[in-house]
DNA sequence: AATGAATGAGCCTTCATTCAT
DNA sequence: AATGAATGAAGGCTCATTCAT
């Protein structure tokens, strides 16, 4: 019946689609959400702008579809963790990778920032957010790795503590993004393996 | 009928001016930059479109004009600090002012941080915050006030205590402002404080 | 205050405003509502797009503009018809004056109809014939003229009487406005009149 | 795997094609003719979009191919109507015939006048009115009964009679599908018979 | 100083239609 | 015969900005 078989059908859509994200992720990040046209980036991924909806309802869904990726990305962050010894290491070893993410793409990690703060904060990102029960446990489990290292470094409230980091990561990822040239970055995140450091030491 | 005072005029200026800033504040927390209209704005302050174009020449003058204003804001949370004694109530007295002031008005925060984050963060901003001698002076003098008070902590490095605890502070106001009602603000609060007694106390 | 008076601002509003109702009808009339585009409407009005969007919201929010003055003139087919001595008089002038406006402007009637029988006929349409109270007292009027011209006929039921010749007289619109070459209008206003004065002898 | 006989494949033509009419009369009944778009209407054939291409070469020849329909439907509701006895009962038959077919299908006669009432009345469908000679000899024959119980009846001009009847069966129609609820659809029937007994018995 | 009518570029989105397979 | 991806023109609508008064 079909002059294609399924699988070819699905392989042409999975390629468009990823170009028509990745190309959108190109151009939110150099123009943000608001300024970035359909038309650039229909015309950054070599797709006609009518594809592009035919793949997403609307600019909002690729936003959300663009935004989906960083949960993979957080996601891969705490990965294989547990394989390095000691809490202060593997504190470590996310601070690194998180900064060099950051370090490296810049720009998209000050895009992602404008996204979450975005007071019209679309509700499909939202949704991704809370309804999408893979993510959810994806967020439960990178929290429970924060969980587990501060347990372990014998702070008092660990799961507090897990909050103050990460709006602590957070806070300098913005401090940074916004102003990279002069954001003594290195020396924050040294800053911030000493203080937890002392504190294990002061634990002792 | 009776000409008007040269400082009448002024004062008509100014009012219409303020209204115009005030106005379009209102409507940025709400709508965010994009989403706002000249319009609304103007309408918001029971002035006409063309007014307001008499007094900003474009929306982005205007969004700078009101960006200026977060610099006496941040003024105004060291105002008078010097006569708190012991650096720690100092400290204290700045975090509790800032987390006030974001809990009165989230949007506002909120709001700034997105504009400070905008890829196109208006040349206009960027101009403010750098050219505007006035500015660059208050700017100065924050980050006086903050090293004098990380010297009496006696940190290591008060300089980049400046930035630790800026970027602290940005990344629990952005995290608060995300999600104010899961955010812990108050123990996040002490646990900043318990920190900075801590290093004290072991500094003694 | 003003460089124009209110009135003369109301006065442009009004010129503006009456080009593009007028205009719109051209048009919609010409392609019909969905073919119409607000482009060709506003060059039609020698005015630009975005003024048309000054003054209705909407494409339909034009259309019901449009579609108001249908019944203004539907008023003035039954004004000054008490004047007339006679119900058969009267109501040969009404049907004098109907197929005389459908004659020339064929294209208008034709649009009404379709206007009416469209699935999505506009909410804004069907706001404008239910909810505006005027116009709901004109369609009253018009219906009391009609009853009275019945009921002096003689007929058993003037009520129905009224529903009966709108029926009748929507039919023969829709049909000549079809095919308004092949349509033996007068014969058929003189059919119905002749019934009538039948009736009218019947009773006798 | 077997060949098929060339009358399974003619077979199998027919019945997509009669589900993409079908489902189209769906569509366009629902949403009227310009709402409904082809990606829909082949949805609910259950046929992909290339394939109704496959057949109907746009839009409006689909349309076309709707409509014929139409005069099917018409020609059907004179069928028999010969055997029944008596010009009146005959009219009542085909007046039954008609509005039961209105009232169980509102829509579908809403979508019918609208079609026909298009300034953009599709050349398509003009054509097949026009030229389809099929069509028109069963228009004539439509034309031919309905002139013959007019003619027993005794009416003095049976050809305007037919028209006149056209137009009052049109128009009740029309009026009933734009407002189904508040229309007295039987009563109107009952008059219309009323009406035509009277002009027998006049007659007589 | 002040008004608001007017402009026009730009954007999102829809959809009939084509085409490679 | 059949599929559905791909195209691109067209259309509704918004809004910053200008301008005559």
């Amino acid at each position: 019946m079909s002059p294609r078989t399924q699988q070819q059908w699905a392989e042409m859509r999975w390629n468009a689609s990823e170009k028509i994200i990745s190309a959108a992720l190109d151009v939110f990040k150099q123009k943000g959400f608001h300024r970035a046209s359909m038309e650039e980036i229909a015309k950054q991924a070599e797709v006609s702008k009518g594809l592009a909806y035919n793949y997403f309802r609307s600019k909002e869904h690729l936003l959300a579809a663009v935004m989906e990726r960083r949960f993979n990305e957080a996601v891969a962050l705490i990965q294989g963790i547990d394989e390095i010894s000691g809490a202060l290491n593997q504190l470590a070893a996310i601070l690194d990778r998180l900064l060099d993410a950051v370090k490296k793409d810049t720009m998209l990690y000050k895009f992602y920032l404008t996204v979450f703060l975005q007071p019209d904060a679309p509700e499909a990102i939202r949704r991704i957010g809370k309804t999408s029960e893979k993510i959810r446990s994806q967020w439960e489990k990178i929290f429970e790795v924060h969980r587990a290292i501060f347990s372990e470094l014998g702070v008092t409230d660990p799961e507090a503590e897990v909050i103050y980091f990460r709006s602590l990561t957070t806070g300098i990822v913005a401090e940074y993004v916004m102003e990279p040239r002069n954001y003594p970055l290195e020396k924050m995140k040294a800053h911030v393996l000493h203080m937890y450091r002392m504190k294990k030491g002061g634990a002792d």
